[in-house]
DNA sequence: CCAACGTTTCAACAATTTTTGAAACAATAG
DNA sequence: CTATTGTTTCAAAAATTGTTGAAACGTTGG
């Protein structure tokens, strides 16, 4: 197998590591690395991180982000489902209202990426 | 200002972190979100982030992570130019190779990813 | 029941990102 | 110098993501 020519400053190293099979294995599986995706993707953009950090000081209804942040309903509609799908946030009814908050997923992000 | 109707619920302890201006001025500064969003860009595509965890293993050239994903040159060094850009991953060339490794920025993510 | 309000959904469109294959480049070997 | 090897660059095409405005939905108040 591994028939690839590699310089040797890394071939050893390469090698005892088991080769393209040993590192492989090693990788984190596939779910793992869906799950962190999804959530990378939901922070990729500047608008949507700034909702976060913002739901992370109190829930909010959408009229609220709305107001804060110049967004059409409808496009603010899209960036919350992205961030739901992720599972950093969820939402409530009140009366006419949704609230968003964070979940625990999402609160724990939050405090992570501010020790970053 | 601030005249917007919203529920009860939230209404009292967002007037007391100084409503929309107040939440608005406790959040990331503009430069802070850019950078984040530019690295959460950089690990929001599945493959990405599997080189990302395996140049963590060992810097590698790139034709061994050619061989390790089946991904073509041109399309492998795409990827990688989009890890480089966000200050993930830096290269050295090593005669005719390419070797590219994590930089401290990204090893010190990788970690930090792997406590999540 | 009806009207109003807060919100989502949808489809068309725009913008951005990714893929592809060919051509270019830089370093080495002969 | 030429040929080869590892890699990048480029432009065109494909795929995905984000935006827009109108229509629909669910809840409340009259």
């Amino acid at each position: 197998m591994d028939e690839i020519e590699i310089p040797d400053s890394i071939r050893c190293e390469f090698e005892e590591k088991g080769g393209i099979a040993g590192i492989m294995e090693s990788l984190p599986d596939d779910r793992k690395v869906e799950d962190f995706v999804s959530v990378a993707r939901a922070l990729s953009d500047p608008m949507r991180l700034r909702v976060l950090f913002a739901l992370s000081m109190q829930p909010m209804c959408v009229c609220l982000l709305v107001a804060m942040t110049g967004y059409a309903y409808s496009k603010m509609s899209y960036h919350l489902s992205v961030l739901k799908e992720s599972g950093l946030v969820c939402s409530r009814q009140e009366g006419n209202y949704l609230i968003y908050y964070l979940t625990d997923h999402g609160k724990k992000l939050v405090e992570w990426i501010e020790t970053f």
